[in-house]
DNA sequence: AACCAGGTGAGGA
DNA sequence: TCCTCACATGGT
């Protein structure tokens, strides 16, 4: 057990406005703690003020790591400042100040962002804990056990069976394809890290001889990658939600045909093409800049809790 | 009990 | 290049 205290002078920061908003699936609240699975171990934070309490499992999970994962040495002010200000953004930015992306592993947040395709948030850390569960290996933490999750060797060498038993459906296919493309070494994620957003998402998104690299990996799942894991903040996901916001409070931005596309996606018949989302995100990334990527989350968490506040969860 | 959920792949006009 | 569908499953 390594205990350490982190002080956070000037670093708009809030730990449980990040957590939730949907872009990690290993962790969870407890007594006003919150318990991660990550870098191979267990990593137990609690904010008061400006002050991060940390315990871990390992002497790895230090310091050093949290300020990576948690991206503590941003210039948040800067990035803030970036963004232009109009009354969506604004009210997201009031209303959730200190949500930060986090830097995660790019194996793990590959697989689960593959997982998360037409399902909702509560589902896909399900199902990424029973992937853990089956297939992982196990840390013990303050008299706990807790599942890391699986490496791509652990995951290729799964039946497509035992992928199912953990509530993947049809992802259970893909999953399994990608196990095999990054365990044979095919390709290597680490280099997603080194290109550019541009090049990437073509990593991403490639195609050799007819079949896909990454097959599940579509515009969307590559966006999410590549701004959770591979520091591209310019990287915009277009979902459902994002979809919602965009029609509601940023026509300003798109041609008539390309509101009555984001129309078609938002009332749940019809999904956006290849090239209108290549042409939404263009105009996104455009007008919120190469940070584009954190009003991104901020307007998705916001849109989020809106309608579970609504809805009266 | 339909309907929705951080979409994507396959097949055809 | 575009449109249309199927895809498994659990929560509301």
């Amino acid at each position: 057990m390594w205990e350490f205290n982190l002080n956070l002078v000037d670093v708009p920061f809030d730990l449980g406005y990040t957590l939730e908003s949907g872009q990690a699936f290993r962790w969870a609240h407890r007594d006003g703690t919150w318990y991660g699975v990550v870098g191979g171990g267990v990593l137990k934070v609690r904010q008061e003020g400006f002050t991060l309490f940390c315990a871990s499992s390992s002497e790895h999970l230090g310091s050093r790591f949290v300020h990576d994962y948690f991206r503590l040495n941003d210039d948040f002010g800067a990035i803030m400042a970036s963004i232009p200000k109009d009354e969506a953004i604004t009210e997201a930015f009031e209303r959730y100040r200190g949500l930060r992306l986090i830097r995660q592993d790019v194996w793990e947040c590959l697989v689960s962002f593959v997982i998360s395709t037409n399902t909702n948030i509560p589902r896909i850390r399900g199902m990424v804990s029973n992937l853990c569960d089956k297939f992982g290996g196990r840390v013990n933490f303050e008299s706990l056990d807790y599942s890391l999750f699986p490496s791509p060797e652990q995951l290729a060498s799964a039946t497509i069976e035992d992928l199912s038993a953990c509530g993947l459906g049809y992802r259970a296919q893909f999953v399994r394809d990608i196990s095999w493309t990054v365990d044979s070494g095919f390709v290597n994620l680490d280099e997603l890290r080194l290109q550019d957003y541009s090049r990437a998402k073509e990593i991403l998104l490639e195609r050799v001889l007819e079949k896909k690299t990454f097959l599940g990996i579509g515009r969307k799942v590559a966006d999410c990658v590549l701004l959770f894991s591979c520091d591209k903040d310019e990287a915009f996901p277009i979902d459902v939600w994002i979809a919602r916001v965009l029609e509601e409070s940023y026509p300003h931005l798109f041609s008539a045909d390309i509101m009555a596309k984001l129309n078609s996606k938002v009332s749940g018949r019809g999904s956006l093409s290849d090239k209108t989302y290549d042409a939404i995100s263009e105009a996104v990334r455009s007008h919120f800049g190469k940070y584009a990527g954190y009003a991104q989350q901020y307007l998705f968490h916001n849109a989020r809790k809106g309608r579970s506040d609504r809805s009266g969860v």
